[in-house]
DNA sequence: CATGAATGAGCCTTCATTCAT
DNA sequence: GATGAATGAAGGCTCATTCAT
């Protein structure tokens, strides 16, 4: 690593002869931490690599090792994101009994609200601000997918009727991102108070 | 100060091809269209100024004779489009009896879809594709306050129940993004038809 | 004349259709007041002609009207500068018998001091932050014959000795123009005093 | 981002003109050269930092990599100015005996003549062309400082007389920097005959 | 005379990526 | 594996100057 001081117009380099092999996971890890808290901090396009490797503690070199392109961390991100995002409300529907529809979706819409509370940030800069071509439809088709199954397996057992299970799907899932963006925009509301909201318009559109 | 200085004694004629001025309004508009057909095309990013400039047909100065930055168009074509939309908008729901209610909503879906449906390229880009720091939340909340009132009046009328009108206008607003969405990703749907899914989904939500 | 405001990543530009008609000596003696303010303020090369014309409170085209170009300003400015110091100078030392050497010495100390002190910024912007190729010599060699005429016509008299008048001449001229700058750098003498020190060195240096 | 577009199919190969790594200080001395010799031919505005690395025979990016701006360079080369300017003069004046104060000011005199012919033109772009807002005092003072300390030592062990140590530096020095400046513009004089002349004036005002 | 919209050459700077060590 | 010096294409922006009105 090093560091550059200024002295007098002339930039001198401080070279640092520190050296460290870790394993392959960890410096990745590194680097991903690294470059979601700089892209939400400033932007994706603000954040240079050099930003990256001098936050994550490794040379430049190091980072081409891992990644390919600056954009690979951004594909990267969004994977890792997407993953522990279904993951997180899979485990929280699992939770609840097979049969207990209601009970599942009310799950579902609490481990979903959670979830991008928590993590709206980083969502916002690795969804919105990186366009791969395809409008991100991919990553959103994995929770739809996910959020689908469930109305559909509730309408078959009787718990609540519709007729478009992906309509409905798309509407609760784009609906709640609403809601939880206004909440965060404005005064800051918990995730309990927004369920709340959302229990109640979403039971009557499913006609629970 | 860029003295025009002799290079190696060879004075190079420039061919003045013929400077054409016109009102300001039609060269802000050129600008404006050359860079939003440009920003559609290729991103934001991946358009230059020297594009923008070169399809307007002007030179480089004519830009900055009008924007300060490049980031000043994609301010002034957010504006455009959230004045054009509303006023769409708003004057298809205009277009229907002042106490006809159902009428009215019906006229802002259908009015919303249509517009973004024709507009959704240069919305993206636009909205998604730039950050201004504040989340875009000035523009959205324009739209939702005209949803909103709507919406209230028409549960003052009894035309339907609702307990939160700006809850009940993000969802509506934000499901209908993503039904729009939807659509244009996948197989193409005309607006009629989104209209009616949509229309199901909120008529049971507001108790309609 | 026009301002630019900005509305919304736009600049309106709002014609204000004032066309004044001045006698030519008033229209460059405001360009060249402007010009002078601008450059002890910013630089020459960090003022803009628009800068100039802005403060002058004309049009673009009346600058380029009067002067060739930019660096003409500054060659007027010099001239100016040189033109005035030198008569003021001339006329101080007039006010002397031609005799008395030695006070038509001390009256040219006094006046060039007091000259330099009142007009340092431009003198200093105008005469050092530009380069016309010669080193500047010719307009201090103007200076440089004033005072060596007074120098050889008070050896000539036997006012003083000195057996270089054209050495003589340069290091009071240059040792003066430092102590001045010395003092307006450091804590403000006023000329008198800076006057009195100088005497007597010269003094000294002359034998008188 | 720069995504590397592919141009209509065609990869372009970039003759990878074998990259030559060199210990910091030689690139930065080389740079350093290279600008001086260009500020010295053309004057800093007219220098591009194209031009500079050209000359180097580096890439632009290397410029960057050792300095900030194109300013810092100026700045690093007055520095590097000043610092060989003094040491050159100290040199010279310790070769003399501690206490023959008039050898030490004479040598004091060769040295700095000597050195300000040798390298003037480097002297009057970095110290005239640029303006760093403090008027250059502090390069100055350190060599006001340094004969300060000769005169007053002189003056103590009554090898001279003078009453205002500070006065007398300042008109020797740019007394001197005068007559050299009047030399280079004039007639080529050597240093000694220009030593001469000084001597003469400074030491009659010194009353040596 | 006066104006200011229009121009475009050219500058400084950035930064993703490479590769010698 | 790890590093960071080196690179250069590319882009945003400035500003002196022109000329149609």
């Amino acid at each position: 690593m090093a560091t550059r001081e200024k002295t007098g117009g002339l930039i001198r380099i401080r070279r640092s002869r520190t050296r460290r092999i870790l394993p392959a996971e960890v410096r990745v890890g590194d680097l991903m931490s690294a470059a979601a808290e700089l892209f939400i901090a400033k932007g994706i396009e603000a954040t240079t690599v050099n930003d990256i490797v001098e936050r994550a503690g490794v040379g430049k070199g190091t980072f081409y090792h891992y990644f390919e392109t600056k954009e690979d961390v951004i594909v990267a991100l969004r994977e890792r994101f997407s993953r522990d995002f279904t993951d997180q409300v899979a485990q929280a529907v699992a939770s609840c009994p097979a049969d207990d529809h209601r009970a599942r979706f009310a799950a579902w819409l609490r481990g979903t609200v959670q979830a991008y509370i928590a993590n709206y940030k980083l969502h916002d800069v690795v969804f919105h601000e990186f366009r791969p071509g395809n409008r991100n439809v991919k990553d959103k088709e994995i929770v739809l997918a996910q959020l689908g199954e469930l109305l559909a397996a509730g309408a078959a057992a009787g718990a609540w009727k519709l007729s478009d299970t992906r309509a409905a799907a798309i509407v609760i899932f784009d609906g709640m991102h609403g809601m939880v963006d206004d909440a965060i925009a404005g005064e800051p509301r918990d995730a309990e108070q927004i369920c709340r909201r959302l229990s109640e318009l979403f039971g009557r559109m499913l006609l629970i």
